[in-house]
DNA sequence: CTAAACTCCGTACTTCGGTACGGAGTCAAG
DNA sequence: CTTGACTCCGTACCGAAGTACGGAGTTTAG
């Protein structure tokens, strides 16, 4: 048989077998059509979508969001892709910042750690605590 | 009166009364103290704890993983403190990653939307599918 | 050919992160 | 000193993102 079945692309991608089929009934995935007689058969796309899609969720976008990204990757007219990219690309930008910022303070922590032993506190609220949204 | 009440404090920080009192009963902030006959005052840095949790959730974050996170605010002994900044520190460092690459793929697609006209497709999974977790 | 393992599908349940509500107490302006 | 807004507290409910389950069909190893 050509393709994986479900249980193996599960495995390939790291997820629950419940959870593709969570997606596809949400319309996150496609599900193959399956033969009257037998089992659906999935292919290593499926496995890399569904990786992109646990990465993505690591980085704080929603399922809803990450459809979104997901439409990007098939051709889409200019006019909506672009403003959609350049929406996301902001979205990015500010988490890159904040996370930059939070690296930092670790860092740093861990620098005074090996250097003084007893205690020590990490001002990492002031990293991130800045009054825009 | 000195402090801010649970409303002026939930203003400031931009959240919900509501979810103050949520992060109160599951001890992600602390409850100051209610006199006898009163209200409960808060200070600044209630607000600025609130701004933190808000920017970390959007970054990826459980409220269980923040909650460590402030912790390395308080003063911690070095060894706990050091080991679990470090671990944080590394998953950071994957986001930050991950992120970057995110940015750039859509980056890119603003630029060849600007170019073209017609439709563009974007390889976005491609920059978030690798086979590591 | 059969038994174990896997797939399919629907429905129900769970966890996380809140929101909503309602009654009693408190505070502040007129 | 009342009236309207706000606080307090408990309990109930909500949406998102799964997870569990069970019965029927399918596949595959022995």
């Amino acid at each position: 048989m050509t393709g994986m079945t479900i249980g193996q692309l599960a495995k390939a991608a790291g997820v629950n077998v419940e959870t593709i089929r969570f997606y596809q009934r949400i319309g996150l995935i496609r599900a193959p059509t399956k033969p009257l007689r037998g089992v659906r058969r999935y292919a290593d796309g499926d496995a890399a979508r569904l990786r992109f899609i646990r990465r993505a969720q690591e980085l704080g976008f929603a399922l809803a969001e990450i459809r979104q990204l997901l439409a990007l990757e098939n051709g889409q007219s200019c006019g909506a892709a672009r403003s959609l990219a350049a929406h996301k690309l902001g979205l990015v930008e500010s988490k890159l910042t904040d996370l930059a910022r939070m690296r930092d303070a670790l860092k740093d922590l861990v620098a005074r750690c090996d250097v003084r032993r007893g205690t020590v506190a990490c001002p990492i609220i002031a990293t991130l605590s800045g009054r825009q949204s």
